[in-house]
This record gives structure tokens, C-alpha cells and sequence, in this order.
DNA sequence: CAACTGCGAAAAATCGATTTACTCGTTTCT
DNA sequence: AGAAACGAGTAAATCGATTTTTCGCAGTTG
């Protein structure tokens, strides 16, 4: 009855080997694509292969190489469409040049993060893309130094002495946005963040204070920003309101903050455009099928990626001199959640 | 200058066993944790890779193993909450068990699917998770099956003859949605979907419509169906309005669609609920911040991760014994994008 | 005292592919 | 003609751990 005797071993090249005829190393060799084996038995080989379903087996092929042919990632958390598009692209990336992309998430915890690293040191990575939790200054990237990997720094990291780092500019960004809101009118504005530590924010926040300021000394710049989660952020926005304080417009450094301050607006009430102004970094799919569509900042995430490939391939590859710090441009885009605060900023419409 | 020798060979196995002046079979048995190894010599091993910061190295140590500690894990795609969820998830219930998770994209591709899979193979994982992108019935499941795969499939899934399956009990959750938009007065729906081959979006769809034209036999269901791309939808559902066809709900079967419908609301200026109500399937966390909040099926992606891998362990483990199909009940979120059909239906507010 | 039992550890085989070293013939060059 | 070069292929070493086998030695047993 039970034909599950299938649990038969895979073809080994000796198994090829022999039943072409030649030894081992022939196939090997055909394998490799080398000139110097006999038409006639490369073919015999070629048949055996063909025959016994024979494919390498990576492990054993992999033993003696000092690296494999995999790129390591790891970003802070799978759940979002940033990290998602990256980690997509990524993977794509890679495999364009035969590589494979393995991915891990480090949760938003620098020790996992270590963790992580350590055990894609032990696979061999040729190369790590580290999206890292904090910014290019934390254990993770140490580890990568002590350990001579091979890695480039993304997302939240400006600049580094030691790994080419890629990210979005998020100070123009910023920048931008203060310009826009500066120029349609608005005087007190409330910028909310999460990750006082990730060096993203502090030049998103820093981008903006130095533009708002310099194009309106009389703008009142309010700031709230929460270290780690995103409840004690929503529970600092609600203490923030309920004193009375009553911006014009609301500068949200990363998308969650997005998300907690449109929740603050609907228990009080509030619409955009006309109660209140909001622009968010990091743009989502839904920002523009809502009413209002909400105004974003567009990471550029397919150049970061690629920007990141070309660059850890470059070191894979054997490229000395400096590391490089890439700034790569957002997209502002200014949708209908921001108006002007003439439009009536007391009552509901 | 240089100090770049540092690309010194890490410590092996012989290179512990040499300072510790024992054999490299003992170092390994102390690893393993057997006991019968002197306790002095134990130590000095131990010391011996504290000193030289030792590390098995996996790829020598799988080597003859038949199977690995990886799990490996496919998704149609990335980008979305449910699938970045749902690795999120899988990764963090693999390490649990000691397991590592390696993820992969098959960017909706069934040709993808399969190469995928027969990397994993070669990897010698011990189990996958496989999201199939289109059902059961598939090519991946079938190369699965011919190489003895221990596996589990996943969302896009009802039953199968030789794996185990976890998905969320769509149909039960459609009629739900039936139920209460026929209880609410909806008499002419449009239901749109994509992929028509996928499992699911069948049971969605006759899962609905069974149950609303038995609460209400006069009503009438109007489908618009692409089969894989989200273009050709959004065309069609174009189309099908400038036909002046003027359902008082929509019923998206998934997330894309539901995008698109809203979107399509937007170029004709038509409001939840006033204009045309909306519910869709899955979930995203903006849906409840928007105004108004959209309606929306929950999936539970946390049950359908830890029962897909509770089962797939239990196959790993060795459990026999027939296939399990398992759907996990979703809950239906009715939100502020559905109302009744009365209160206008016509014209803009 | 020879034979047996066990323990602890070393030696050797194994996993599957790659790579080095080496063996024969054949050409080619001087 | 003799040396060097080359073509085609094989045996063996190697990668780093695990596992099986073997071995020495101490303590028992008959």
C-alpha cells in the first residue's frame, strides 16, 4: 500500500559520476561550464543530470567558498508598506544578479538585531543591508565592523565612517514642507514624532524648525515626541489638545504619527482641511482615495533600494575608498488634508 | 597602514580542540551537551571557545543532516498589512521553536512559486509555509508533493488532499456582510474581486451570494471580476458605472478593490455612506482614522499563523494521519462607510 | 591470571561538492 | 629527436562539523 518509500536520497554527483562514467570531477567541471572536457562525455554527463533530476546541492557546494551567494536584510518591521516595497525591491535586486535575499526582522529591538546579525555571519553573507532601529551609531553596525562583514546602512542613518549609508533627505523633505505650510499662512504648527534616537527624525524635525523659522521668525513650532511606542505618542497628542492648544496645522515625522493624530481628530471632531491642516512623512496608498487625501511625503524607496544594491555590490565586489552617505530626494505632495488657517480654524465648519 | 588582515579564518572546530588539548570529536560532544566527557576537560573546552569566541558553523554542521532548523515561508507579496503581518508573525513563532525563517516573494507568480520552492528544497528546509497565489490546485503544491515537502498552504486555500491548510473562513464572513447589508435595506449590489481562480475570492463570492438572495431573493448582484492585475479592474469598474449602473452597496472582496472602489467614488464625488456604501475584505489599520471609517472583514492573521504553524511542527514531528483543513473565523468591522440605502441615493448631499 | 565490562577519548568515516596535484597520451616547438 | 606544452581525465585533499568505530586503560569477575 504505502508507497512512501519515496524518501529516497537526491542524486549526489557521484551518483552522475557514475552513471556517465567519468568521475566527480568531470561533472563538476561541466557543471562549471569548463572548456576541457570531451564533447562526448559532457553530454553523457549533461544526460546523467537530466536523467537523476541532479541539482548542486548548495551546502556542500557552499562549504569551502568563504562566501555565499546571499544578501542578509534586516529591517525594523514587516508590517509596513515602506519595509514591505523595500524588502520586495530588495529581494528583486538580488536576484538580478543571482543572488538570494533573506530577510529578518528585528522588531524594532537592537539586541535582535545583533542576533540576527550574528547568524547571518555564521551563514556567510556575502552582504547585509542593514535598515537599522535606531540610527548607524548602535551595536548592530559594531558587530558588522569587528566582524569585517560587508554592509550598507538605510533608512535611518545619516552618515557613517565605516559602511556607505542610504536614505531618503529627509532635512529637504522637511524643508519643503515647512516652506508649504509657511506660504499658505499658518503661525503655530505641531510637529509629532516617535524615536527622539532615530537620526531620521531629528533631521526631519531639525529641517523643519531651521526653514519654518528662518521664512516666519513669529511661527510658533510645537513639538511632541514620544521615545519608543506609539500609545504613550497618542496619550501626550490627547494631553496636548485637551490643555487648549490649538495649531493650525499638524507636521507628522513618520507614518504612525499619521495615523494617530487623524484618530485624535476624530474624537474631537475635528476635519481636515478646514479645522485643521496635517501632512505626514511616509506616503500610503490610501492617503489619496480618502476624503480629504492626505498630504505626504514620498520616500523614494525603489532608489534607496537600488542605490543600496549598487553600493553593497560594489564592496561585495572589491571596492575600496571611502564610504559614500547618499541623500536620496523625497516627493512633497500637498493634497487636499492642507489648506489655509483662514479657512476658519474655531468651529466645525 | 592596512590593518585590513583581519580577514583572519574563524575558529573551527579543531581549532578549539587543539587548545584544549582534546580531540575535535570531544569539543562537539561538549556542545551536544553528552555526558560523558570528564568534567575538567569540559571546562577547558568551554574556556577554550570562550577564548577563541568559537561558533558552530551551521553549513558544516547541516551537511549531513537531513533536514535544517529553517522554516521557509512564501507570500504572494509583500507590501500588504496581511502578508507583513503575517511573516512578521510566522518569523517570530519559527524562533520560537528554535527555527529560523527564511521568507520569500513570489510577486503573485506561479512560475516564481515554484523556483522558490525548489530553492528551499535544495536548502533542506524542514517545512514551508506556502501562500499559494492562486489555490491549492497549483503547480508549487504539486512539486511539493513529488519531492516529499513537509509543508502547510495557507490563505488562498480551502482544502487539500495531502497538506494541511489554514485560511480565514471566508464564506462564513461574506454571508455575515450579506446579512447585514440585505438587514440594512441594500436591495442592488456590486461585488468586485480579482483573480477568480483563487479559492478564496470563489468562496467569498458564493458565500455572499447564496446568503443574500436567500434573505432576499429580489435582490440584485452585480459582479465585476478581473483576473489578475488591478488595472483592468479599476477599467471595468469604470465602465460599468458609466453605464449609469447605481448599486447602493459595494462589496470588495479584497483589499486592492477596495481601494480602487473608493477611489472611482472619488471621480464621481459621490460620499460614504450618503451616496453608496462600502465594505471590503481585509482590513487596514487607516480604515478606522479616515472619514468615514471603512467597513471592513478582519482577518485573523495571528490564529491563521499559529495554527498553520502548530500543524506544520506537528508534520515535522512526524504526526500522520489525514490533512486538516482548518478556517478561522473572521470578524466583520460594520464601520461609518455603511448605511441604508434610504437615506439618499441620488444626487450629492 | 585470563577474560570481561565500561568509561573516556581519539581516530577515522561521512556528508557532497570543489580544487589541487598528478597521470598519460598527443602535439608543438626548437 | 627531445623538451615543453597541452588536452582530458582521475585520485585525493579540502571545507567543518557529526557520528561511528576503535582503542587504551582501569576495575571486575570467574
Amino acid at each position: 500500500m504505502a508507497h512512501r518509500q519515496d524518501q529516497q536520497r537526491r542524486a549526489s554527483i557521484h551518483d552522475v559520476a557514475s552513471r556517465a562514467g567519468v568521475s566527480a570531477a568531470t561533472v563538476s567541471k561541466v557543471m562549471a561550464g569548463v572548456t576541457t572536457v570531451k564533447p562526448e562525455n559532457a553530454q553523457r554527463v549533461l544526460d546523467a543530470i537530466e536523467q537523476l533530476g541532479y541539482r548542486v546541492d548548495p551546502l556542500a557546494s557552499d562549504m569551502r567558498r568563504a562566501k555565499r551567494r546571499i544578501i542578509g536584510a534586516i529591517m525594523p518591521e514587516f508590517e509596513s508598506e515602506f519595509f514591505g516595497q523595500m524588502v520586495s525591491q530588495l529581494e528583486s535586486l538580488a536576484e538580478q544578479r543571482g543572488y538570494t535575499l533573506v530577510a529578518a526582522s528585528s522588531r524594532e529591538s537592537e539586541a535582535r538585531e545583533t542576533e540576527i546579525l550574528a547568524r547571518m555571519h555564521d551563514w556567510r553573507v556575502a552582504g547585509v543591508v542593514l535598515a537599522p532601529v535606531r540610527n548607524e551609531h548602535g551595536p548592530a553596525a559594531a558587530f558588522m565592523k569587528t566582524n569585517g562583514m560587508t554592509g550598507v546602512l538605510i533608512d535611518r542613518v545619516l552618515s557613517d565612517d565605516a559602511f556607505d549609508t542610504v536614505s531618503a533627505d529627509s532635512a529637504a523633505a522637511s524643508a519643503e514642507v515647512a516652506r508649504q505650510l509657511i506660504g499658505k499662512g499658518h503661525r503655530h504648527i505641531l510637529v509629532v514624532g516617535l524615536g527622539e534616537q532615530a537620526a531620521t527624525v531629528r533631521a526631519r524635525l531639525d529641517g523643519f524648525r531651521a526653514t519654518a523659522l528662518e521664512l516666519a521668525p513669529d511661527v510658533r513650532i510645537d513639538v511632541v515626541l514620544a521615545e519608543t511606542d506609539v500609545e504613550p505618542l497618542r496619550a501626550q497628542l490627547r494631553h496636548y489638545f485637551a490643555k487648549g492648544e490649538r495649531p493650525t496645522a499638524v507636521y507628522s515625522l513618520f507614518l504612525k504619527g499619521t495615523l494617530v493624530a487623524l484618530s485624535e481628530f476624530r474624537r474631537r471632531g475635528w476635519h481636515c482641511p478646514n479645522d485643521i491642516s496635517l501632512v505626514g512623512f511616509d506616503d500610503a496608498e490610501w492617503m489619496q482615495v480618502t476624503w480629504p487625501a492626505i498630504a505626504a511625503v514620498v520616500q523614494p524607496v525603489r532608489q534607496i533600494a537600488s542605490h543600496a544594491m549598487e553600493a553593497l555590490f560594489a564592496r561585495i565586489e572589491g571596492e575600496a575608498g571611502p564610504p559614500t552617505a547618499r541623500l536620496e530626494p523625497c516627493q512633497v505632495l500637498m493634497r487636499e488634508s492642507v489648506g489655509s488657517p483662514a479657512n476658519g480654524s474655531g468651529t466645525r465648519q
